[in-house]
DNA sequence: CTGTTAGCGCTTTCAG
DNA sequence: CTGAAAGCGCTAACAG
């Protein structure tokens, strides 16, 4: 019933491969004769038939992403960047989300296998060794997202950095006593020590440290997920703590938002009683009022993109990770004044 | 270089078919044959390959998104419920985000022609007739979320009787003076008038007229989009009418946050100048305490995903089409005392 | 129960 | 510059 390539090259009197060819290369093959077959398409309203296509070509014109949350604002963020690129691509984009590891496990075993995506671009964690290298294997290039693997292209910031600024932000302030939450210490798999909230808490003891205060273990708190409710809950547990702090930085805007929940609750005011800061500068950040560090989330995305569909292309990209810069964002939940002004 | 199918037949000395039986049907085939094929399938690592696979069954196994903005929260937790859904029925889910009306004229044509996906979901708007009929042609099922359409299975919820609830809480909090802002009212195409954000407004109109309050339209305003920005710009139109009101009912919980964020930019103070009352109950909602109509999001992401996927598999689905149910959370936006107890 | 054979619709050598 | 023909790897009649 649909029309195919045999129909087209039959009404414009020439062979399928010269169909094929004006569809394709569009090299040699004479002006008369293009127009001919061109002419034949539009009449019969031919469309390629993608899967043939796919076949023949052995790949989908599409790049899968996989999210670890998505009910992640940051990671939505990203998503959004990573779609606007590849539609414009021409990229078909299909996501992945894996809520449990186990999920984890099995998804990238498929997706490592049957061709489902010409490229992958993770968002948030690094897959074990075993999957890099069977995707190696099938030629699928993959790229991560916030997290720095120097095993393979990853687009990231310099948390420790951002953890520096957020603290020594707090620190300027007069605050001495600060807490820190994040998701979780421990990697997740076995890939090492790059997750962002350990470096993170990295450059929050460096700031600390400078101005000469003692690291507490007692001040950092692990949330599991960058959620609120989760966050909350870790900061009941701080802030119930014998010596309480007056500053709680956060790993996450989630977390950070839930820190003033639970605050609020408590009937402390922000920032008389408590100051926060956040982290990624996810949209609720300026609704909420919250200071935080400020990451290119949508950059982060469209980079990604980039540099997964040059690899899909063949293309042998020089410089295939990169360092995006970050901005710390001043607004209300640190106050303006420093602590000592506050009285 | 990649094992195929004959690789395994040969390997376990029976035919290709056989294979191919084992593979799917699983019927037919002797036992003993059977765990041959397995093992052969086992010992030689075999997959198939999902490109021929499609070919020959003319499928992709892929369910498509459409949204009409990525950007808004409430398409965002539909599309989680679809994801859910779709990745539990084995299912790959592609999603297309179309920021401006040219490119949803060129996504839903190239859609409806090449067989990127086996289904299609769309978000909050309907498609043109054209569409509809090419989508049938090419035999792809096609469900509407957020947008009731007689013509195609659609996920909805009662906006009128949304819009009805809202402000009456309104009406019985003491509130004469209550405005509407919804995103736009013109349909985006001429579909007719089923617009959300329409039906959410005669329920409004149907509350004031049996409290006896005349309709004004200068008390309703459109922002065009669901956004925070665009809800803060009609607030401030609204506000600064000479004789403004003292609660405004928003199409959407983004809108409403804009308006209370230019309200409080005025200095002021909700609930006890401005009461406002939003709709979907999307995440930041709770956050800022924002009174609203919720809508089962998620819910309405899974039924919609539901329905395609039977009516991919050439179910024949009777009751297509649902109404889900919607319900007032009251939180602090619109005050715990009525405005004559406030004074 | 099982093997043979003919496609699915397009890409791509390989001759001409 | 162009056509014939050989796949891509799998499914699905159709005979046995």
């Amino acid at each position: 019933m649909p029309v195919t390539i045999y129909d087209v090259a039959k009404a414009a009197g020439v062979g399928i491969s010269t169909v094929s060819r004006v569809l394709n290369d569009n090299t040699n093959v004479r002006a008369e004769t293009r127009h001919r077959v061109l002419e034949a398409i539009e009449a019969l309203g031919y469309k390629p038939n993608i899967l043939a296509r796919n076949l023949s070509r052995n790949h989908v014109q599409t790049v899968g992403v996989v999210l670890s949350y998505f009910t992640n604002p940051f990671q939505v963020a990203v998503l959004q960047g990573i779609e606007r690129f590849s539609s414009q691509a021409g990229l078909d984009l299909t996501i992945f989300s894996m809520e449990s590891l186990k999920r984890r496990e099995t998804l990238l075993e498929n997706l490592s296998h049957g061709r489902r995506c010409d490229g992958l671009i993770v968002i948030s964690f690094t897959p074990e060794d075993r999957f890099l290298q069977r995707f190696q294997r099938y030629h699928i290039p993959v790229v991560i997202a916030d997290f720095a693997d120097e095993r393979i292209p990853s687009i990231y910031v310099d948390n420790v950095a951002g953890g520096y600024i957020a603290t020594k932000h707090l620190l300027d302030l007069g605050h001495t006593r600060i807490g820190y939450i994040l998701d979780h210490i421990e990697p997740q798999n076995g890939s090492g020590g790059n997750e962002p909230g350990a470096d993170r808490q990295k450059g929050y003891q460096r700031a600390l440290t400078e101005a000469g205060i003692a690291f507490d273990p007692k001040l950092v708190s692990e949330s599991g997920l960058h959620s609120r409710e989760r966050g909350a809950i870790a900061a009941h547990r701080l802030l119930n703590h014998p010596n309480p702090p007056s500053a709680i930085f956060a790993a996450s805007d989630m977390i950070a938002l839930g820190v003033m929940e639970y605050a609020r609750s408590q009937g402390l005011h922000i920032p008389g009683d408590l100051a926060v800061v956040g982290f990624d500068d996810i949209e609720l950040a300026s609704f909420a009022g919250l200071t935080t560090v400020r990451q290119p989330m949508q950059e982060m995305g469209r980079h990604a993109a980039e540099i997964v569909t040059r690899l899909m292309q063949g293309e042998k990209v020089l410089r295939t990770s990169r360092q995006l810069p970050i901005e710390l964002v001043i607004r209300e939940t640190c106050g303006a004044l420093t602590l000592a002004e506050r009285g």
